[in-house]
DNA sequence: AGATTCTTTGCGAAAATCTCGCACGGATTT
DNA sequence: AAATCCGTGCGAGATTTTCGCAAAGAATCT
């Protein structure tokens, strides 16, 4: 068990081989329910309750777990339709790509953002609570002279 | 305020209704970051330590908030590949839409499924360690005669 | 309007949970 | 083999959450 730290100070952050059984265990754990308590997770792990914590404790100090969230039901915030977007960008813009991340970034609409290889430049997910609103979204961001194309993909269920 | 609690009662979950303002500003805080505690709410929201978890404990309880989360970083998984499908099955196999949505369910490399309308049925996000396993993974699932088309759209980086 | 009922709030005590120092034991280095 | 470097469990102390209670605000009823 030496290695971590020793790792850890070296590089200043996590590589692999630094994180034991234990660690993925509830990291594992930890992906499906944050609120376990240390005793909860004592139980599960088969470590003292102060141990589990404190593994926990440096896995968030270390950025192994990024944060924490609570989730949201979608029909709460009215947001019930989902769309796809695959977005085409002109080809001679390359410049245009950072900045369309960052705006991206800043619209509540776009609950993801990725950017891809392939026929296709960005994939977003986006979340609004109807049709006009959607129509709007995409008037606003779309019709600009940079955007070549744009495929929207209305989701009609989702897993996960 | 009174309509919360008889709502409630008498649907058993949350309509849009019932919430006030200060549940929104609650649930827009966990969104982001689930482990506030009660004091920081509080200061936040301007409602007392105690009204905060209450409304908090609420949330949980009812639903509005379906689960809290914690966000591990790909890497640490050697989940660094990212890949999102666009999967377009043939038309006379209606029935085979559930069944695929149940078996992504169970694929530990398929991090979203989404069912969408247009020129393709599904969306899907896959997360594996490298080309091989991807590779691999395409073979297993993709190559059955009710998949007409899949197109692989790799991931290069991703916002949210 | 005024009385009644139901709900939420803030406060503060009690319970639960987390953090931290400490001594011990196993592993690695010298 | 001695010294050093973790990680562990235990337990005290700190922090956080839960809960009961009285008071204040709304909604409902007469």
């Amino acid at each position: 068990m030496f290695i971590r730290r020793l790792l850890q100070r070296r590089l200043g952050y996590w590589t692999l081989a630094e994180l034991d059984k234990f660690d993925y265990r509830l990291l594992e754990l930890l992906q499906e329910n944050s609120r376990l308590t240390g005793n909860e997770l004592s139980a599960k792990v088969g470590l003292s309750s102060a141990a589990c914590l404190r593994r926990v404790q440096r896995l968030r100090e270390t950025g192994v777990i990024e944060r924490d969230v609570a989730i949201v039901s979608p029909k709460v915030f009215g947001k019930k339709m989902m769309v796809i977007v695959l977005l085409t960008m002109e080809r001679d813009r390359p410049d245009r790509y950072m900045l369309m991340r960052e705006e991206f970034g800043r619209m509540p609409e776009v609950v993801q953002c990725h950017h891809v290889t392939g026929a296709h430049d960005f994939v977003l997910r986006i979340q609004v609570s109807d049709m006009e609103e959607y129509s709007a979204f995409v008037d606003r961001v779309f019709h600009e002279p940079y955007i070549k194309r744009y495929e929207s993909l209305a989701v009609l269920g989702s897993l996960k």
